[in-house]
RNA sequence: GCCGCUGUGGUGAAAUUGGUAUACACGCAAGACUUAAAAUCUUGUGGUCUCAACAACCGUGUGGGUUCGAUUCCCGCCAGCGGCACCA
C-alpha cells in the first residue's frame, strides 16, 4: 500500500464487498440498529451525520460478527422547509430536488462504508410511504384523535405564512427575522393528550437514559390537583360560576382575588372601557412580548366578584395575561401568601394577602411563604371539597395537543374532506394516497393557506359519502409525521410498492407483516440526537402505542425503542457549533479525500466519548492517521518474518478481545481505539492468528484498512472470504490468569510499594504478609511506627493502617 | 425559578459494585536518521522542593462527612453546559 492509494482502496472494495441486507428467515437472534434518518439537505452529508452514523456503524459491523442478524436501515426524512424554499428560489421541482440530494447522501454513505441496509431504503416523501402516513391519520380521525378547530398560530405578517413552533426562533420567524405574532386559524389537532399517562408509564418500561425519561416527564408535566368551582356573585353576568384548577387546594383560606386570561369567555360582553381596551392589547400580543414583559405584572379589574367557598368571601375577579388560556381552565384562584405570582399582582394592584400557614418572622408584604410539603393538608382540604361539593380530584398537562396542519406544499396532504352536508369526511382507505398535485408556483398565498388551495383540480372533490360536491383539504402534515412510523416501515420495506396499488388499498401493509414486525420489533438501539428527545421520541412513541391499540402492529410490543443512545455533537476549532456561514465548518468529504475513510471514521470515534461535545481538532487526526500506519507497517512487517514469534502473548490479546469487546458493547468507542493502540506499542511480534485477531477487532473502526491486510496474508486466492465476514473472536479465559498478580500495598490508604504474589498464595494471609514486612523499603516507613491494623482485600490490595 | 448533566495535567480525555489517579492521544522537550527540513523512530513530560537522582510532601472545582482507604458514596457551596419556564 504506497501513501496515497487509499482510494483506488477503498473503491476496490466497495464494489467487492456484498450489500448487507437483513434477512428476515435468519435462526440468528436479532438485533435492529437504529439511527436518526437524516433531512437530505443540498449541501450534502455533515460531519454530525457522519459521526453519528459511524457510530452505528461500527456498533452494527460489530453486532454482525458477534453473530447477529442485524437490521441497520437507512433512509430519508425529505419532506420540509428548506428543499421548498429551495425549489421556489431555483423555480424547480421539490421532487427534483430530493432526488438530488438523496442520491448525493446515499454515495456519499456508501464511500465512508456505512453497512446499510440498501434494500430497506425509504423515502418519507414517495407517495408509496407517504400513502401509509396518510392512512395512520384516518385511522387517528376514525377513532376521534383528530379534529379540526380554530387555533392561534404564529404568523410571519411578512412572509405571510403560518409558522410551526418550530419555526420560530426567538419570537421572530426562521424565514425573515421578522416579529411573529398570532392569527387564529382553523386547524387539525392530534389528541396526543390522550396518550399522557400512557407515555409517562411506557417509560418505565424502556432503557433510557435518566436524562430522556426526565425531559419527555417534564414535556407532559403531569399535575395533580383539584378543580374547584367558584360561584360568580353579580347576578348580571350570564356565566354563574368559574371553576380552577389548583395543586394546593389547601390554600383555598388564603384565596383574595381571581384571575382570568383575557381570552377566557368569561370577559365577553363586558363593556367597561378600560376592560375592553386591556383585552384588546393583550390578545395582540405575541408570545415573544408576553414573555418579555413577564416580569411587570399587568391587569385590569373586571367589575365581577366571586364567593370562596370555603369561607363566603367575595373576592374580586381580575383580567391579566399572566394566566394561561392554553392551560387548565384559563382562570387561577389567586392565593398571594403562598405562590410568587400572585403575590408579585397583588402587591402590584395592592390586593390584600391572607396567610393560610406562617412561620415565625416572615414578611408577608415582602415575600410569598412557599410551603413545599403538602401531603396531609391536602388530603385533608381534598376530602373536604368533595364532602360540600365544591370540587374534584383533577390532574393536569402541560402536554398541548398536537397542531397537526401545516399551510406548505412540500408535505403529505392530509386526507380528509369537507362536505357541506356530512362535514369532514376522511378519504377512504383504497383511495389513498392523496397524491401531491405537481404545481407551478409553490409560494404560500396572501391568506395564509397552502398553495395547493390554488389547484382546483385538487381541491374540487366528490364526497365519498354523499357523492355531492365537496372540497379537499389544503394543508399538509408536520416534518414530524412521516418519522412517526418510520421504524416500522424499514421490517416491510420491499412491500411498499405492491401495497401502493390502489387494489390493494384496502390491506393494511402493518397487520400483514406482523409477523416481520413480531421479529424485529422493537429497536434495540435507537441511536440520535439529544435535540429530538422531546418531540420527536414523544411523538412517534405516542403514534406506536396508537397502532398498537388498534391493533396494526403487535401488541407483544408496547414500546418502540428498548435503548436510547444519545450523540454527541462535534463543534468547530474555533469552538463553535460548525456552520457554513461562520467557515469553521468540516466536510466528512474533504476529510475523507486527504486522509483516507478509515482515518476519518476512526477520528471521528476517538475524538472522545459518543455521547460529549467535541472539537475538532486536526492534530489529533494525525494521531490516528499515525496509528493507523503503524498497524500497517507492523502487518507487513510480521508478513516479512512469516509471522515468527517468541513473544508470549496471550494475555496482551486476550484483554485485548475482552477489553475492545465490552467498550464497543457499551459505546465506548474512544477507549476501544485506545486500547488497540496500546496493543500496537506493545507488542513486537505476533503470530498469524493473533495478527488475525487484530485485524477483526479492527474491522468495524477500520474496514478498509483491515479489510486490505486481511487480504493481503489471510486469503486464499479463490474462495476468499471477508474480514467483515470473521466471526469476533473469542476470549481465552486461561490466557487472563496470570501467575504473579501485583498487589499494592498502602499504609494509611497511600500506596506505596507493589508486591507480586502467586495465583494460589492470593488468600494466603501469613505468606502476603510476610512478603509485605520483609520488603526493604517498607521497612523504612514502619521502623518508627506501629502496625495498628492490616487488611487484605485478596488480589486487590494490601493496606496497613499505623 | 425548575429539571437534568458536567467539573481530573498545557490540551482532548481514561479510571466509579470505593482499592496503584492521569490509560490512549495531542502538544512540548531532548536525542537518532538527514547536507537540511518534513516524515519516522527512541526517551522524557501533574505540581512543589532539588543541578540531578532518590526520597518527601501536595494533587481529581470547593468546604465538610462516612471509611482502613474517596475522582467514585453522602451533605453544603462555587462555576459551567443543556432543556423547560407566568403551567396555578
Amino acid at each position: 500500500m504506497a501513501e496515497n492509494n487509499f482510494k483506488q482502496i477503498e473503491e476496490k472494495w466497495q464494489k467487492f464487498w456484498e450489500a448487507t441486507t437483513a434477512k428476515d428467515d435468519s435462526n440468528k437472534l436479532k438485533k435492529y440498529i437504529l439511527v436518526e434518518f437524516p433531512y437530505p439537505s443540498g449541501s450534502g452529508l455533515h460531519v454530525g451525520h457522519a459521526f453519528s452514523f459511524t457510530g452505528g456503524d461500527v456498533y452494527a459491523r460489530y453486532q454482525r460478527m458477534k453473530g447477529y442478524e442485524v437490521l441497520f436501515p437507512m433512509g430519508w426524512d425529505a419532506f420540509g422547509l428548506p428543499t421548498e424554499n429551495y425549489a421556489i428560489k431555483m423555480k424547480r421541482k421539490p421532487q427534483e430536488v430530493t432526488k438530488e440530494n438523496t442520491d448525493m447522501f446515499r454515495l456519499q454513505m456508501k464511500r465512508l462504508a456505512f453497512s446499510f441496509d440498501w434494500a430497506r431504503e425509504i423515502n418519507t416523501t414517495d407517495p408509496q410511504y407517504y400513502k401509509w402516513t396518510q392512512w395512520i391519520f384516518v385511522q387517528l380521525f376514525r377513532r376521534g384523535l383528530a379534529y379540526k378547530k380554530e387555533m392561534p398560530i404564529n404568523w410571519c405578517p411578512s412572509c405571510k405564512i403560518g409558522l410551526a413552533n418550530e419555526e420560530v426562533v426567538n419570537g421572530k420567524c426562521e424565514r425573515c427575522g421578522a416579529g411573529v405574532s398570532r392569527r387564529n386559524i382553523s386547524q387539525w389537532i392530534v389528541k396526543i393528550t390522550d396518550y399522557a399517562d400512557k407515555l409517562i408509564d411506557g417509560l418505565g418500561e424502556t432503557k433510557f437514559i435518566e436524562k430522556v425519561k426526565q425531559s419527555q416527564i417534564n414535556w407532559i408535566g403531569k399535575s395533580e390537583g383539584a378543580m374547584v368551582k367558584f360561584q360568580i356573585s353579580n347576578d348580571k353576568c350570564l356565566i354563574k360560576e368559574l371553576e380552577v384548577f389548583t395543586t394546593r387546594p389547601d390554600t383555598l383560606p388564603g384565596v383574595t382575588f381571581m384571575v382570568v386570561a383575557p381570552e377566557h369567555r368569561l370577559v365577553n360582553g363586558l363593556k367597561d372601557e378600560k376592560v375592553v381596551e386591556y383585552i384588546r392589547k393583550t390578545r395582540s400580543k405575541s408570545d415573544l412580548e408576553r414573555a418579555e414583559l413577564q416580569k411587570e405584572k399587568t391587569g385590569v379589574f373586571s367589575g365581577l366578584y366571586a364567593i370562596n367557598p370555603i369561607n363566603n368571601q367575595e373576592i374580586p375577579i381580575w383580567i391579566s395575561d399572566f394566566v394561561l388560556s392554553s392551560y387548565g381552565t384559563g382562570a387561577i384562584m389567586a392565593v398571594p401568601a403562598h405562590d410568587d405570582r400572585d403575590h408579585a399582582f397583588a402587591n402590584k394592584f395592592d390586593l390584600p394577602i391572607v396567610p393560610v400557614v406562617s412561620k415565625d418572622g416572615w414578611n408577608f408584604k415582602e415575600k410569598a411563604y412557599i410551603e413545599v410539603e403538602k401531603g396531609e393538608k391536602f388530603e385533608k382540604m381534598m376530602k373536604l371539597i368533595e364532602e360540600k361539593g365544591i370540587g374534584k380530584r383533577s390532574t393536569s398537562y402541560h402536554l398541548r395537543d398536537w397542531i397537526f396542519s401545516r399551510q406548505h406544499y412540500w408535505g403529505e396532504p392530509i386526507p380528509m374532506i369537507n362536505c357541506p352536508k356530512d362535514g369532514w369526511v376522511p378519504v377512504p382507505e383504497d383511495q389513498l394516497p392523496v397524491l401531491l398535485p405537481e404545481v407551478k408556483a409553490y409560494e404560500p398565498t396572501d391568506d395564509g393557506q397552502s398553495p395547493l388551495s390554488k389547484i382546483d383540480s385538487f381541491v374540487n372533490c366528490k364526497c365519498p359519502v354523499c357523492g355531492g360536491e365537496a372540497r379537499r383539504e389544503t394543508d399538509t402534515m408536520p416534518n414530524w409525521a412521516g418519522s412517526d412510523w418510520y421504524f416500522l416501515s424499514y421490517v416491510f420495506a420491499d412491500q411498499l410498492p405492491s401495497f401502493a396499488k390502489a387494489s390493494a388499498g384496502k390491506r393494511n401493509i402493518f397487520m400483514e407483516n406482523n409477523e416481520r414486525l413480531n421479529k424485529w420489533m422493537p429497536v434495540d438501539v435507537y441511536i440520535g440526537g439529544d435535540e429530538h428527545n422531546t418531540l420527536h421520541l414523544l411523538y412517534s412513541r405516542f403514534i406506536y402505542k396508537f397502532l398498537v391499540d388498534i391493533g396494526a402492529v403487535p401488541e407483544s410490543i408496547s414500546e418502540p425503542y428498548r435503548v436510547r443512545m444519545s450523540h454527541g455533537i462535534i463543534l468547530g476549532s474555533d469552538n463553535q457549533r460548525m456552520s457554513k456561514s461562520k467557515g469553521n465548518a468540516i466536510v466528512p468529504e474533504v476529510v475523507a479525500d486527504k486522509y483516507g475513510v478509515d482515518v476519518l471514521r476512526m477520528y471521528l470515534m476517538f475524538i472522545g466519548p459518543f455521547d460529549g461535545t467535541m472539537v475538532w481538532n486536526e492534530n489529533t487526526l494525525m494521531g490516528v492517521k499515525r496509528f493507523l500506519d503503524r498497524v500497517k507497517n507492523f502487518t507487513l512487517e510480521q508478513i516479512k518474518n512469516n509471522f515468527v514469534s517468541q513473544d508470549k502473548n496471550g494475555l496482551v490479546i486476550n484483554q485485548l478481545i475482552k477489553g475492545v469487546g465490552e467498550d464497543l458493547d457499551a459505546f465506548g468507542f474512544n477507549t476501544a481505539i485506545a486500547k488497540l493502540m496500546k496493543a500496537i506499542n506493545d507488542l513486537k511480534t505476533v503470530t498469524k492468528e493473533e495478527m488475525k485477531t487484530i485485524l477483526k477487532l479492527l474491522a468495524p473502526l477500520a474496514p478498509y484498512m483491515a479489510e486490505e491486510l486481511w487480504s493481503s496474508f489471510a486469503g486464499a486466492s479463490e474462495g476468499y472470504k471477508s474480514v467483515h465476514l470473521q466471526s469476533w473472536p473469542e476470549v481465552n479465559r486461561k490466557c487472563l490468569e496470570v501467575e504473579n498478580i501485583k498487589v499494592p500495598v498502602a499504609i494509611n490508604g497511600k500506596t506505596r510499594i507493589i508486591i507480586e504474589v502467586l495465583r494460589g498464595d492470593i488468600n494466603n494471609r501469613e505468606k502476603i504478609l510476610n512478603l509485605v514486612y520483609s520488603n526493604e523499603k517498607l521497612r523504612g516507613y514502619l521502623s518508627k511506627r506501629k502496625v495498628i491494623r492490616e487488611i487484605m482485600v485478596p488480589g486487590k490490595m494490601v493496606n496497613l493502617v499505623i
